[in-house]
DNA sequence: TTGAATAATTTCAGCAAGCGAATTAAAAAA
DNA sequence: TTTTTTAATTCGCTTGCTGAAATTATTCAA
């Protein structure tokens, strides 16, 4: 954040970064933080801090840059199964407000559907008293395949749409960026961001919950193939396991999502019935408790899940050959039923070489993840345009 | 290749190009080429050449640049199941001679291997009457896993020792630079060199032969988490299926690799041993031979070898979401075999929206294509490095 | 044969980014 | 108050570009 710091971590010199730094205060997009932590050196974390001065040293103290919040706002929004969450944060990344809809998404045609996020982000705007120059940005994170390329929807297990580009209207009614990304994705920006040893090398990001998603991202940044996402979660187990939502049978995500354990449980146990399919996070929370007061049968089921985690690591493993694998999302609350299971078929489906060369990290991330992670991407993507813009 | 063409492709100007095209014929780097060749239009391949003249048009002719030949040369190595194959190219990539050492790879420690190695690549040497300050790098594709991070070689089919430096006595003898690489990867460089159109996003390169391999080539560079190549040959298919030679069970690799099709196939068919199970590839000949001759059996195994491609196939799509597949390898020799069950198994096996939106190739190789492939790599590292010097 | 016409390259002057050295600024320590 | 220490800026210079114009090598047409 202090210029001297800037300058360790680009490369460049004191001179470069004085100039860029200075143009940039001249847009206001950064600004002087406040003098009260202005006085805390940068490299003091991990230094003693019993010279009772405060983390004060001697020579003139450096100054604090932020990046100005007032600069813009960002708005992301995050469209699951049968919920829209809506998020609006400063340019510094802070969120302002947000907001959850509850509703059939299936149930919804394009348009309806795009009427409902431009409602939801008007609703932000007004809250904050945003006007509508400060907007930078919109992110989307859709739980389904986003071409990353086009930025078109092409499936989504939360609608019935097929093959849309849904950006399209959102980027005319406000004029700026629509930013599309697989929420998995999102969550890994998200995490990424918050451990910078995974800002090194390749990091795969497992998000299990009301599917299986993946999120991929390189040296900190998510680029890729056809998007940052994999689909791993419709990788086969076997050519005629369960059923899954994709229409196809053995998936992956059809023995381990949320959707596929209640279901199953539905079938010995007497639990009330989802909504579309779709467990509640309360009917969830049951099912784990159920479990946890003994019953074999779920227990059998967590281990099945766990199973299929291991064979989704291992694939991951196997395939990508990855620094960092990060397991996330709330279907990791019920990770503790599914360890042991877990971890005996992950050494028997990856080679050891390459197990022993993968740190594995478990991070059960809340529902905010996504559109933290939605800002960072949006923010990113918006600052490159910017960049192009001004010179 | 002229300097027109170089401009365009760059997005630098002309007189930058000029500028450094002529540092670097200065350097003897580049040179330009015969005048015949040389008068040839660069954009005249999609024109009719109706006119006559021999690709000619008004105007001042374009002059071919072209790397010189004579600027150094690189030997490339490949080490596979009981081969050591060598070859030595000059600066602009052609092969100037190369040779084949049969033996039994798994026999030799370490210090023998390498020692053969350094002998193997001295009789290149020789054999061209290359002075010693002309080698300019020595690239090494190996049938295994290697770390591309330490350049150590982890696990390999073909040898015996696991978890060794080959690359330091090598890089040591000679003391130029040793590149290691999967060998798969090196097949992949040298086949999307061949097709610009594959040079553009991401490409999967599935080698089916001894093992199953892949190479993973970003935009035309081998850049990757923990190297270019990925194991997806020891994915399992099933918590049970055939013993692998990598101790494990179920792998592709044991459904789909030439040694485990030839094992399988002399449970039931009398056919000669495989040397150290390796079958040659008069016996891999011979076997399909037998099959087309209609065997019910080896049908039945090909058809399931073809269900294991396609499986590999499918997970490579869902993980990695590549923008093209090629298979390529000795293995698709067979692929007539294979081609029903593959496509069947294939449309149960991916999203449809994830295989109508990846172009898949089916690239027989031939054996030196590995270290045609190790030469570009190998030339790209010394490039590199060469530039990092100069500056 | 000779002079357009055409296209590749080079020359030239100028600009912008970044660097090293020296300078100025702000604070603690002597 | 003076010295020391570290942050940030200013200054002059190099480098790598770019655009405009000049130069060069050809073909085409008179």
């Amino acid at each position: 954040m202090p210029r001297v710091e800037l300058a360790r971590s680009t490369g460049l010199s004191f001179p470069a970064i004085s100039a860029i730094t200075s143009k940039l205060m001249a847009e206001e997009l950064l600004c002087e933080a406040e003098t009260e932590a202005a006085t805390l050196w940068p490299d003091d974390a991990d230094e003693e801090d019993a010279d009772g001065l405060n983390g004060r040293r001697r020579g003139r103290p450096a100054v604090l840059l932020t990046l100005n919040p007032e600069f813009g706002r960002i708005v992301a929004v995050s469209l699951r199964m049968n919920l829209i969450e809506t998020l609006i944060a400063d340019y510094s990344g802070s969120a302002l407000a947000q907001s959850r809809l509850e509703l059939t998404t299936r149930a919804l045609d394009a348009a309806a559907l795009c009427e409902l996020v431009i409602a939801q982000i008007e609703a932000m705007l007004d809250a904050t008293a945003t006007p509508r120059h400060r907007l930078l940005g919109i992110g989307m994170a859709l739980q389904g395949i986003v071409d990353a390329d086009t930025g078109r929807h092409l499936w989504s297990p939360a609608l019935s749409i097929t093959d849309v580009d849904l950006a399209k209207p959102i980027r005319e009614a406000f004029g700026v960026e629509v930013v599309m990304a697989n929420d998995a994705v999102a969550v890994a920006l998200s995490l990424v961001a918050a451990e910078p040893a995974l800002a090194q090398g390749l990091t795969a990001t497992l998000m299990v919950g009301h599917g299986i998603g993946m999120g991929i991202v390189v040296d900190g940044e998510a680029r890729w193939g056809a998007g940052a996402g994999s689909e791993i979660g419709h990788v086969k187990l076997g050519s005629n396991g369960p059923q899954c939502r994709c229409g196809q049978r053995g998936c992956i995500e059809a023995h381990l999502a949320d959707y596929a354990l209640y279901r199953d449980a539905r079938t010995f146990l007497d639990l009330p019935p989802a909504v579309s399919q779709q467990p509640s996070e309360a009917q969830m929370a049951l099912l784990r408790a159920r479990a946890r007061a003994g019953d074999p049968r779920l227990e059998q089921l967590f281990r099945q899940a766990g199973h299929a985690l291991a064979e989704a690591v291992a694939t991951t493993i196997s395939v990508l050959r990855p620094h960092h694998v990060i397991l996330a999302g709330p279907g990791l609350e019920a990770f503790d039923m599914m360890r042991s299971a877990y971890e005996e078929r992950l050494e028997q489906a990856v080679l050891p070489w390459l197990l022993k060369s993968t740190a594995i990290y478990v991070r059960p991330s809340e529902s905010a993840t996504i559109v933290d992670g939605m800002v960072r991407r949006t923010l990113r993507v918006v600052d490159r345009n910017h960049m192009e813009t001004t010179e």
